[in-house]
DNA sequence: TGCCAGGCCGGGT
DNA sequence: ACCCGGCATGGC
């Protein structure tokens, strides 16, 4: 295995170059963002986008709206996001978090230190590093790197790392190689999993188009 | 039609 | 400190 720093700087300058930039996360605020991250875990977005259409049409997209609302109901409602009991309560165990700590406002949350946060987050049933750091890079726009299966897959497959190795030790490779810079770990985990999702599948192990082969 | 999707928890070793 | 079963829908 190669593990060189210098080959992290390279990577994304390929994806960017093959994909330019992505423009993520998808959602239009940061309340939705941080409601997206909880519910696409392991679960394919499209999915995951019904569900927040469904709490949208019913006008109850907010924290308020969530914090008040009957778990059946929300469990009703984000069904199509599959796990719907199981994210119900973490949805509800993250906007408890969310009304105590910060009267229920995301902009409040940004405030806080980002490490801090981060264990605050982590100490919270549901949330785990990947939907932590999804919250704090892309809803909070704090510069913390995301790491995800696609992240993992493509860095595996290209020799860069093995894929048994920590969610700590990813990021920590990322961290370690690259600029705290909010908007670069935003494109890079976003180029990560569009290549991953273009060409590194899961069931295909060649990737004869991918923009990495030549490293 | 089975496999996969932007994880995490709890119980067991 | 790991390992594993469970959680569930919708698209290809």
């Amino acid at each position: 295995m190669v593990i060189a720093n210098h080959s992290i700087f390279k990577i994304y300058h390929k994806l960017y170059q093959a994909f330019g930039p992505q423009r993520w996360w998808p959602g239009d605020t940061p309340f939705e963002i941080a409601v997206g991250a909880i519910l696409t875990q392991n679960t394919n977005w499209g999915n995951v986008e019904k569900a927040i259409n469904n709490l949208k049409k019913q006008n109850t997209l907010s924290a308020k709206a969530i914090h008040e609302m009957p778990g059946k109901k929300l469990s009703e409602l984000i069904r199509p996001a599959g796990y719907y009991n199981i994210k119900a309560k973490r949805l509800k165990s993250f906007i408890d978090f969310l009304m105590n700590d910060y009267h229920g406002r995301m902009k409040r949350m940004k405030n806080e230190d980002m490490h801090s946060l981060r264990k605050k987050l982590l100490s919270i049933n549901g949330i785990g590093p990947e939907t932590a750091d999804s919250i704090i890079l892309y809803a909070l726009e704090k510069p913390i790197f995301v790491i995800d299966a696609y992240t993992k897959r493509v860095l595996s497959r290209h020799g860069i790392m093995e894929h048994e190795k920590s969610y700590d030790e990813f990021q920590e490779l990322f961290h370690s190689s690259l600029k705290k810079d909010m908007k670069l770990f935003n494109e890079y985990h976003a180029l990560f999993v569009r290549v991953g999702k273009t060409f590194c599948k899961l069931k295909k192990p060649l990737c004869d188009k991918c923009p990495l082969n030549d490293l």
